[in-house]
RNA sequence: GGAGAGGUGGCUGAGUGGUCGAAAGCAGCGCUUUGCUAAAGCGCCGUACCUCAAAAGGGUACCGGGGGUUCGAAUCCCCCCCUCUCCGCCA
């Protein structure tokens, strides 16, 4: 949620750079400004009645304990009173409004990030790796499921639907395996404190970090719309301190956490699904980090190198973009994606988004710190997939295919896996 | 699911209709004194919003949340949420 108190006194600066953006949100700016007027004019004349009314009630009590009346005087609170009913009902309406509007607007991009309307204008920031030279024609990771028992698309969907899957045998046991490796380099090398947190989560949350209001379509819900399956790990561990002011010794505080994660994805039917690519459930372990806003762009950069860690030790050729405003997400000021090379897509896929919310998510959740100063900030949040797994497991066996259709793991997952292969 | 107890400022904890935004203690900040790895004394010490060009200042709201009674509610009434104890049920 932007600052109404930024927008009042720099709309035109923030009109600009939302306008950056897609979408038409530049053009709401004129509807909250004049929200924000009748709210303060509202808001004055509601404090002006209870200050009178506050007083003369004192003054009554007084009376009283004089052993006096004051019939005329209470009369008077008694019209005071209601002219305050009316009033508290309109204030809290107008409130209600200029809350719902600036939920409606996404973050502010930073100022230096790279201008363009679509992914097409993404810059590469930096590449890993090369490209696997295979002396053969890779096969596809369905492919490859199919003929090693990995796991069941077939049966998945007849148990759930089209856009499930059902990890088998070594497919299981390979997922399992990568969790694990992801979590165990994340809390013992890069120092996060793991933590498994509820998978269903109350709407407040879901605002908190941004998926509501404008994105229900996109998440399941249940209990009449009370609660909602987690979208990501994001949602329940950003929460975690809401509505909490955090001491300046403890920030950053880093987190790691698998959860299953639940998307609709609703209207992606057809593009880029085959497969693993695009499921409802997929696995995913998440960075998660609370700072100040002197240190979340340094923070940021951290955490990127830390999702790609897992890359590198896993040996899979990866490039790291940065996305121009126009195909940044809602909350997002700056986003790095971490694509991962997938020989049987020829393609690269996205595996991992490291964001900066700023003060976004933490205005929404009412999430702040005291500084050194001893006065209250908004922390800034920031938080990046440690991971997809389906994807990361897609890339991962179509780069370790062998000629015979066997596939031959990276030393780095052999613990976990408890094998160096799967024939 | 049933019965009971409770929810007050960073924490502990007073406060049952009016001068209570709220005693006291602890923690924190500042100053003074004495000195030595600390003590004592004094002062400050919630949040949000409104007003003000700004600072200073002023104002309003907030005692789990919402509604009600009343001239006036932390305090009385109703509903809800949460925590704890006991019982039931169950992995």
């Amino acid at each position: 949620m932007l600052d109404i108190r930024l927008i009042r006194e720099n709309p035109d600066y923030v009109r600009e750079r939302l306008a950056t953006r897609n979408g038409d949100a530049h053009l709401k700016l004129d509807e909250i400004l004049a929200c924000d007027k009748v709210r303060r004019d509202l808001e004055t004349r509601l404090q002006q009645l209870n200050g009178d009314r506050k007083r003369l009630s004192k003054e009554i009590g007084m009376k009283r304990s004089k052993g006096e009346q004051a019939p005329d005087l209470e009369e008077q609170v008694r019209g005071i009173g209601e002219e305050i009913t009316k009033l508290t009902e309109q204030t809290t309406q107008a409130d209600e409004a200029q809350r719902n509007l600036l939920l409606q607007l996404p973050n502010l991009p930073h100022d230096k990030n790279p201008l363009g309307a679509d992914a097409s204008a993404n810059p590469e920031v930096r590449v890993w790796g090369e490209k696997p030279a295979l002396s053969f024609a890779p096969a596809d990771h369905v492919a490859l499921g199919a003929k090693l028992g990995l796991f069941d698309l077939e049966r998945a969907a007849k148990i759930s639907g089209s856009g499930f899957v059902c990890y088998t045998g070594p497919g299981a046991r390979l997922e399992r395996a990568l969790l694990n490796f992801c979590l165990d380099l994340h809390t013992r090398e890069h120092h996060y404190l793991e933590v498994s947190p509820p998978f269903l989560i109350k709407r407040d949350s879901m605002v908190g970090t941004g998926q509501l209001p404008k994105f229900e379509e996109d998440m399941y819900g249940l209990e009449n719309g009370e609660l909602f399956l987690a979208p990501t790990a994001e949602v329940p561990v950003t929460n975690l301190h809401r509505e909490e002011i955090l001491s300046l010794n403890e920030l950053p505080k880093s987190f790691v956490a698998y959860t299953p994660c639940f998307r609709r994805e609703a209207g992606s039917a057809g593009r880029m699904t085959r497969g693993l690519i695009r499921v409802h459930q997929f696995d995913k372990v998440e960075l998660v980090k609370l700072t100040t806003p002197e240190t979340s762009w340094d923070e940021l950069e951290k955490l990127t190198a830390n999702a790609e860690r897992v890359l590198q030790l896993l040996g899979l050729h990866y490039r790291v973009i940065e996305l121009c405003t126009g195909d940044m997400g809602f909350g997002s000021a700056k986003t790095y994606d971490i694509e991962v090379w997938a020989p049987g897509q020829n393609a690269y896929l996205e595996v991992s988004s490291c964001s900066n919310y700023t003060d976004f998510q933490a205005r929404r959740m009412n999430l702040k710190f005291k500084d050194a100063e001893g006065k209250n900030r908004f922390c800034h949040t920031l938080n990046g997939s440690g991971t997809a797994m389906p994807r990361l497991f897609v890339a991962l066996i179509e780069t370790y295919q062998q000629a015979d259709g066997s596939i031959k793991l990276p030393e780095a997952l052999v613990p976990y896996f408890g094998a160096a292969e799967i024939r």
